[in-house]
DNA sequence: TACTGGTACATAGTAACGCTGAATAGAGGC
DNA sequence: GCCTCTATTCAGCGTTACTATGTACCAGTA
């Protein structure tokens, strides 16, 4: 992946990640497969599962561990309202950046 | 600052400012002075500079030192064509990253 | 039994970036 | 002289994503 993505994705993909569960309830292996299909090439395993534990860290997140199907148990993790609440201002705080750089692009020709 | 934009600025700020220069030159203090009225309210100093430091070393400006009206010397930053290509891959990552994100944005609700 | 491959999670170490806070310095006004 | 505005620089810090590696469970196969 390109050094600018990397950069880029810093801050991002923590709100990208919380979308994806604000749908569905979803777990890491899963969540970096479905990032993958979307384009973010090589999104490292290590990195959404470091994610992942922040959120619960800071409370965004309840987790249930559900046996799989093949393999060892799943961490399922699910948007909790305090979740919620830090996806919106994200999206807020998105809304506002990418209406700048509109912005800037518009003007610069 | 939110703790959110300051992340989200990693890898932004820079395209914002190269973006910036694209349109005509400018020094440190102006460029930070510009964001703050657009605002990204507390943009620290020492930002700036480190940014501007950095594409200089990576070739992406070009530097003139010119006296100013009131006070030290001011070092003017150019974008030049390897900073201009730069740029444009800048664009090409944002849209990509904002495209990503609209669509999570719809789907999510 | 041993091997391979897919699923699933975890973690130590590294690099990059923006912020904090302070220092330096010139010019003009009181 | 002292303060304010202009203008740049730098050391140290915290956060984040990447790299690389390790653990573990299960199914199929030879």
């Amino acid at each position: 992946m390109g050094k600018q993505m990397t950069e880029m994705l810093k801050g991002t993909l923590e709100g990208i990640v919380l979308a994806i569960l604000s749908v569905r309830p979803a777990y890491g292996y899963k969540i970096t497969a479905r990032l993958r299909e979307q384009g973010f090439s090589d999104i490292a395993e290590g990195t959404v599962y470091a994610l992942l534990v922040r959120f619960e860290q800071k409370g965004l997140v309840d987790v249930v561990k559900i046996p799989s199907e093949k393999g060892p148990l799943r961490k399922v993790y699910s948007l909790n309202a305090q979740g919620q609440e830090y996806l919106e201002e994200f999206w807020r705080t998105w809304s506002f950046l990418a209406g700048q750089l509109d912005q800037l692009r518009g003007g610069g020709r």
